[in-house]
DNA sequence: CCAGACGTTGTT
DNA sequence: GTCTGG
DNA sequence: CCAGACGTTGTT
DNA sequence: GTCTGG
């Protein structure tokens, strides 16, 4: 699954990245420890009423997706991911699935796995974190490229607030996942929707609104060429932050290399 | 008809 | 909002 | 995802 | 154990 991740590119390189034509207030600044509830750089397209204009933005979104029929925001925190599988029938995301789907770009994700199974997935000795307290991993692609992981967005009004109010309006968003495949299955059987740049156009375009022509589109994707490696504990807590958090954990055994190896 | 749900993940 | 269960 | 909390009483 | 907050 993705329940974590790492997100610290520039805007100006996201922008780049990813085409742009606007780039919104309210960015966050760079994230090695994106938690469900904050907000995060997002990619996604918007037709203008008036003119009929669609424009591609990076502007933030909350993640943790709300619909816009809850009756409040809170509890939408547990919608982090969305299943491939079922993302264009559940009622939860079908909406979005169909009319509003973004690029969450990443550097990478985090996975917890308990220690035994750490260690048969990484083939060597890691330090000892007792039977039940979990190893994290950071999943990042080969070749060292951004992650555009495939999610949806909803825009939830607050009934207490009039309409014109900005702050009346929440912007959230879920991560869709997909079977992991065998280069990090070992380490999680679920992963993020990743796709690829030439999907971009038609995975952002709000007025291709077929949900077969998207689910279509996932079908075909080339699932990410994907790395794992152990990093130290210090992700757990989500006040922790910065880019030693991606800094592969050192052998536990001292035969002289440092550098953990790539699993 | 109204009431209530609406999601994912983990797994000793 | 929209579907399912009672 | 993990960390940390987890409560009651009064009540125009 | 289960929920909320980050």
């Amino acid at each position: 699954m993705c329940g974590r991740y790492a997100t610290s590119r520039s805007s100006d390189d996201l922008a780049a990245e990813f085409e742009v034509d606007d780039i919104f207030d309210g960015l966050p600044g760079p994230d090695y420890n994106v938690a469900p509830t904050v907000a995060v750089p997002a990619v996604f397209e918007r037709t203008s009423k008036d003119t009929g204009e669609t424009r591609r933005r990076l502007a933030p979104l909350v993640w943790g997706l709300v619909p816009s029929w809850s009756k409040s925001a809170t509890g939408g925190a547990k919608l982090i991911n969305a299943r491939v599988e079922s993302v264009a029938e559940k009622p939860s995301f079908r909406r979005a699935f169909a009319a509003r789907r973004c690029l969450l770009p990443a550097d990478g994700y985090y996975e917890w796995y308990l220690p035994e199974a750490a260690r048969a997935a990484s083939g060597r000795p890691l330090p000892g974190l007792g039977k039940t307290k979990k190893q994290p991993f950071f999943i990042r692609r080969t070749d060292g490229g951004v992650l555009a992981m495939a999610g949806l967005y909803e825009i939830w009004r607050d009934p207490a607030k009039d309409r014109d109010d900005e702050t009346a309006w929440l912007r959230t968003c879920t991560v869709i996942t997909t079977e992991a495949t065998d280069a990090v299955g070992h380490i999680h059987d679920r992963m993020p929707m990743v796709i690829g740049e030439e999907s971009f156009d038609a995975w952002l375009d709000p007025k291709q609104d077929d949900p077969a022509a998207a689910l279509e589109l996932l079908s075909v994707t080339d699932p990410a060429q994907l790395e794992a490696y152990p990093v130290s504990t210090e992700v757990n807590r989500v006040q922790n932050n910065g880019p030693s958090l991606l800094l592969p954990l050192a052998d536990d055994e001292d035969d002289g290399d440092d550098q953990a190896p790539l699993i």
